[in-house]
DNA sequence: TTGTAAGCGTTATCAT
DNA sequence: ATGATAACGCTTACAA
């Protein structure tokens, strides 16, 4: 089936077929209907090549997942990104292609680059996870080639979406203090990820803010993953001081930085206060239940798309930076009893606020 | 830049610099080299778009993600098939689009079907999670579109890979009953997916194999979910004579089991024996280190890849259908002690083997 | 409102 | 080994 065939049988111009495919108004009801009814009864879908070579565009984006983030991938926060940019995709008439580079040749991340980009696979790309220096980013900005950053980049005047997590991570830090905890540590992400960074830095504005010294030892890194979770907080615990309350940068480190409390035969809030980062506890399960940072992840997501989309639309426009709002949950991980603000939502199996 | 311009800046026609491209042998040296530099130079890609349309080929599959089953994209699982099965394509020259159908409109679903299969938009579809009923399945049968299941389907002659859930199962049972546990329970995922029956009939054969009574009371469902196991595992612990040893159908879910047993006081195996089924633990990270079943899932994914291409090579071929190998991984959680076979890279930070 | 016709950038077939 | 040339199936001015 092609559009000429439907052309044929409802007697009409290819031109017209097209017309009604793509919902151009200017075709009269009559005929319309008409092809409509061929099209309908032959099942016909235009050939995504033919549309795409004619038109110049895809109608699909890709994610692109950097090599040396390839721990974002064990993440459920990264489903959550996914899952809203799929969505957005769905709502666009978008397709969403996942662009990961294979961790070992630099060779393989050039061909993508090259294959993808230059070949015109894509209309664009949504690039998950911004890192401290990415030669692809740089690449795509020399190349007018479309794309959007979740997660901010300082360094270059692109386009991207993020949450403020600086601000975020801070205020969560103010709230341990008000706590009353003296030895405030972290558990941090990866050093090249700008998230990281900038939540560390959330962290340590807080303590400045308080007038409190700030101990680079009790700071560990966790990469993002429930397992380096447990391991910095572990590490944590064999201080000769360990500290009484610990910001953890994500959800994911803290479900692990919780299990090394239990293992160790401690537990938070009572022994050391923890806070989280992303929201994501109500699938971690965890016990106690988690206070955190939550961030709209799917929103992230479709944010990103809708930005992405507004770029291929028009390149020539100034970058988009967007950023979104986060809230913290007070819940019983950081020594906060049952609260008057904590809605049913927020409650979890085994969660005793106590 | 285009195959033409190119041509004329080497000196051939256009045929030749597409011999050149796509590597066909029918090229004297000395022309190749000449192409190629000036292709090099250019840093030229042919067009995507172009090459499909010529091709009928858009090298490019899908990973298609029923809805029902979205529950599996929260599940570590999931990410290591997409990743092995991302690797492949990389390895091959395809892409991957991710087709997830939105949760809400039947309407969109249809949409993607017709949209990207019948227009072409992919080669080849690899269906990640086989459900008792898929009409999209049937329907690609029907319509004699190449597609592969990860997950075998037994009411259907198509193409496969998956791993003998029902004896994997069934092994870790038998495995459990030798420890000496006299109430053992299981803890089951989503009824409508084949994994999950497979499973089920595992436990239930073991039993059987070894003259025991099966007691359906003793199952609860954890829809493959951290905390759908920790709901579950509270509802057997709340049963008036709870198990004493239970087989967990995931090992995102027998995380969440542990943690509830944590939660109510109990520990495995001391109270509660515990196993498995993934091989995701090192993720997971749980204490006690997890007894389960490892399954290849990478290779999963990878499997997939190679057998969708094939079909997609040979589209008039039989059905193929592949079994990967499991094997048990007997930890702590069940019972078992110091292993003699218990490898270094089976451990765990915690993990504390008796 | 509808039709005509010229691309879009390749691949593939057939000569030479 | 190389080159013409005809598809591939659609979009998009432009004309009518």
């Amino acid at each position: 089936m092609t559009l000429e065939e439907i052309a044929r049988l409802a007697g009409v111009s290819r031109s017209t077929v097209s017309r009604v495919v793509n919902g151009d108004p200017h075709v009269s009801e009559e005929v319309r209907a008409r092809v409509q009814r061929v099209i309908d009864e032959h099942n016909f879908h235009p050939n995504a090549a033919a549309r795409s070579l004619a038109s110049r565009r895809t109608r699909i984006i890709g994610l692109l997942i950097p090599r040396g983030v390839a721990s974002v991938l064990t993440d459920p926060f990264f489903l959550h990104l996914v899952q809203g940019v799929v969505e957005a995709c769905n709502d666009a008439d978008y397709l969403l292609t996942l662009l990961i580079e294979s961790s070992d040749a630099d060779i393989s991340n050039e061909r993508v680059y090259e294959r993808i980009i230059r070949g015109r696979h894509v209309d664009g790309v949504i690039i998950a996870s911004s890192v401290v220096e990415d030669p692809i980013v740089e690449r795509l900005q020399l190349d007018g080639f479309p794309f959007v950053l979740v997660g901010r980049n300082p360094r270059l005047n692109v386009s991207f979406v993020d949450v403020d997590n600086l601000s975020a991570a801070k205020d969560a830090v103010h709230h341990l203090i008000e706590h009353g905890y003296r030895r405030i540590g972290s558990i941090v992400g990866p050093p090249n990820m700008i998230a990281s960074i900038d939540r560390y830095a959330g962290y340590v504005t807080a303590l400045q803010e308080s007038g409190r010294p700030v101990d680079r030892s009790l700071s560990a890194e966790g990469n993002f993953t429930r397992r380096g979770g447990y391991r910095a907080m572990q590490e944590l615990l064999a201080l000769p001081a360990p500290p009484d309350a610990v910001f953890v940068a994500s959800d994911t480190m803290a479900s692990g930085a919780l299990q090394a409390l239990r293992d160790a035969g401690l537990s938070a809030p009572d022994d050391i206060g923890v806070f989280g980062f992303d929201g994501l506890e109500h699938q971690l399960v965890s016990q106690p239940v988690l206070s955190t940072v939550i961030q709209p992840i799917q929103s992230l997501g479709r944010e990103a798309v809708t930005i992405l989309l507004e770029r291929i639309n028009s390149p020539e426009s100034a970058p988009v930076q967007r950023f979104l709002p986060t809230r913290l949950a007070l819940r019983t991980s950081c020594g906060c009893g049952s609260q008057p603000h904590l809605a049913a939502e927020d409650m979890i199996e085994g969660g005793v606020p106590a």
